[in-house]
DNA sequence: CAAAAATTATAACAACTGGTCTACATACAT
DNA sequence: ATGTATGTAGACCAGTTGTTATAATTTTTG
């Protein structure tokens, strides 16, 4: 049973990473399938709904994993002004190590199908919904007034999503770095 | 020779709209050729070498004119903080009317081609950097100390840049309205 | 062991991709 | 008028796309 159910996630694991660092058009069923190293009879046993399932599904994968990482990040230090400082250099750092070569982990997929396909636009919608949440709720617990850290919620997403799609295209950590900065003086 | 570049402007105009709408790969040639009702083989008697040059010239049009949106907008009020507000909430006006239907500018090529073609990267980088200048002079302009005034172009052009994905994603001029919101808080 | 269910393996599908090629028309120079 | 760029027109190519259908196989169950 753990290994029947590894074929499934061998194919959306690869699917996810792929989707990620390529694009959702960009990257083809045969490629995932043969990265992925499963048969493609296989592939629409399990999303019988084709290419539109697979990343729907990759998508909430992606999704969980970055929320985690933000959750984690943010739990590390009480104070929000550190805490979403560090979390963001974190994600700089990685980004330097890794080489930018990971791809921009919603926003890919975001772009290219929120025109088209409605159920893919609201799983990116819930993703983003669920990373605002988690910087406004570490804002609320360290007592800010609801209405400001919702505000402070969205336009801190804002920033660390638009840092990362210019850091990727620049090659460079710099956007994130930057952000990371303003962060004491926007938290008061 | 006025009516015949037309040609080649009616195929930039059509592509540009169509890449900053569907992206690059979803993007067909016919599609292009098609809408703009010009023949496949002025396309490639224009850009001999295919889509790549299409799509980077496209893209340099889009720039431009979003640039000149920015400082145009930019200048219509000498104090910065007003002046960088009223331009995000113009974009948020612009976004609410169109209905989002008109992709992210830079973006979904940004994200689609930034890894397989080093001139598209390229041709994003300058774009971006080109906006983020942009703010830069505004706050130069106004006073402020030039690397500090370097930092938040960057800071500025990131929140901007995602807010406008967040949008566009959400379906939901929102991000755009908080992040201008800021902009006070973040300039002192 | 046999029956049933779950999974994998192929082959084929129509539709489309970016790109090439040649034929044709128009304009402009000499 | 004739020759030469300049531009138009579209058929055509090989390759790939996502998808479907069906057959073979393995695994699980009775």
């Amino acid at each position: 049973m753990n290994e029947k159910e590894s074929t499934k996630d061998k194919i959306i694991k690869t699917a996810s990473r792929l989707f990620q660092m390529q694009g959702y058009h960009a990257t083809g069923l045969n490629q995932i399938i043969k990265e992925s190293g499963s048969p493609k009879g296989s592939l629409y046993y399990y999303f019988p709904d084709g290419k539109e399932q697979l990343a729907l599904e990759s998508l909430q994968v992606t999704a969980k994993f970055v929320l985690d990482q933000i959750v984690d990040g943010l739990q590390k230090s009480s104070e929000p002004v550190m805490a979403i400082q560090n979390l963001i250099n974190d994600m700089a750092e990685r980004f330097e190590k890794e080489g930018c070569k990971g791809g921009v982990p919603v926003a890919s997929i975001a772009l290219e199908t929120s025109l088209i396909s409605e159920p893919l636009r609201n799983a990116c919608q819930l993703a983003y919904f669920s990373f605002q949440d988690a910087f406004t709720q570490k804002l609320i617990s360290s007592g800010l007034e609801e209405n400001r850290a919702i505000e402070l919620g969205i336009a801190i997403n804002s920033m660390v999503e638009g840092a990362f799609l210019l850091s990727f295209t620049m090659g460079n950590s710099q956007p994130l770095r930057m952000v990371a900065k303003q962060i004491p003086v926007l938290l008061k």
